[in-house]
DNA sequence: AAAAATCCCAACCGCGTTTGC
DNA sequence: TGCAAACGCGGTTGGGATTTT
């Protein structure tokens, strides 16, 4: 469909917002409405184009704008709608009263995307990044860099960081586990039984080869590749502080929904899981479902998350975090008391 | 104190979709 | 039904503000 740009027009003014042509769009609107944007400069007097002036309006002068720093809970708002969504700002910000889908692109281009860089995840994805050289701004920071220079045992702190690594890798893994696969994909490397990258693999081989030096896995050539890391993920002590909070998108063909639950039990639903809740229990044989029962196990492939969605939130929604974990993926051990106790 | 680098965000651009004739 | 205008959205940019060197 061709449309000329109105902005193409001569003549008229581009750039930076006057107080005095806020003060002239602001009182002809609140006196006539906007009504056609294109004809709405003309009658108030500005020398704009339409779309100008709808944007200036939309994203600045609208009086149900909310400005100032984003809450610690709009950003987690946000973090969790775009692991569901990708960029479809609007539609993450109409679940932020008062916030503009250009203020909600900024923010997450400017914040949001570095933090989550900075973390080791892939901000599209919200994966774990695969590439181990990705984490390492990360790891050096755990580490602290200072403080293995000025060691006199830079061996012993070097030793040290590689396990450090390791068992942050080894976390990552675990939360990659937890994911949602992408929404490219309904079959994407969350299907752990089969569906593994490229680069997967390679962090795996990688991780192996990690995991031996530090004598904590086993090793066999018969093996699939992924087997010494989960082997070495069920063998070691992952410390229950250490988990993730659990995050269950949810999507349906209307709507999406989330709900998480932390190490206190604390279950956290967004607005649309109470309705959501009752689609599913028209929809939990769903294959495209995140959690749909992934393919039965063998001795030779890895835990496999079991369970529908609907028993996923149902178990979310009455039982502790260690028994989610556990209904999540029962092949997992963890030597902590502190996960034991819960079940 | 000044220059350079980086951050931040309002505004613009162009494309896809919707609407109305 | 087809076309053009209008609208809405997401990506990008320009330049002021802030921080670093």
């Amino acid at each position: 469909m061709g449309r000329s740009p109105c902005c193409d027009e001569n003549g008229l003014k581009k750039g930076p917002w006057t107080p005095e042509e806020d003060q002239k769009l602001v009182k002809y609107i609140q006196n006539h409405g906007h009504g056609s944007w294109r004809a709405l400069p003309r009658l108030a007097g500005l020398n704009r184009c339409g779309k100008s002036c709808r944007l200036r309006w939309t994203n600045y002068l609208r009086p149900d704008i909310k400005r100032g720093k984003f809450s610690q809970e709009e950003e987690q708002t946000i973090l969790n709608l775009h692991s569901v969504l990708g960029n479809k700002w609007s539609a993450i910000a109409s679940h932020l009263p008062g916030r503009t889908d250009n203020e909600i692109k900024n923010f997450w281009n400017t914040h949001l995307k570095k933090k989550l860089i900075q973390m080791g995840f892939d901000p599209m994805t919200h994966r774990p990044r695969t590439d181990i050289f990705s984490s390492l701004p990360h790891l050096l920071a755990l580490a602290n860099l200072k403080e293995i220079m000025d060691h006199p045992c830079f061996e012993e702190q070097a030793v040290r960081l590689q396990a450090e690594a390791v068992q942050m890798a080894r976390l990552q893994y675990l939360h990659l586990l937890f994911q949602p696969p992408s929404s490219t994909s309904s079959n994407g490397p969350n299907n752990i039984t089969n569906n593994f990258t490229t680069a997967d693999m390679d962090t795996i081989n990688l991780l192996n080869s990690l995991s031996g030096s530090l004598g904590s896995a086993s090793t066999s050539a018969n093996q699939h590749p992924q087997h010494n890391l989960l082997q070495s993920v069920n063998d070691v002590s992952v410390p229950f502080s250490h988990l993730p909070d659990l995050q269950v998108p949810c999507t349906t063909t209307t709507q999406t929904s989330s709900l998480s639950i932390n190490k206190n039990n604390m279950v956290h639903e967004d607005q649309e899981f109470s309705a959501l809740l009752f689609s599913q229990s028209h929809e939990s044989s769903d294959p495209n479902s995140p959690w749909f029962p992934s393919p039965s196990p063998t001795s030779a492939t890895p835990p496999t998350r079991n369970g529908s969605i609907s028993n996923l939130i149902d178990a979310c929604s009455t039982s502790s975090y260690g028994e989610v974990v556990a209904s999540v993926w029962p092949d997992l051990l963890l030597e902590d008391s502190l996960f034991h106790d819960q079940l």
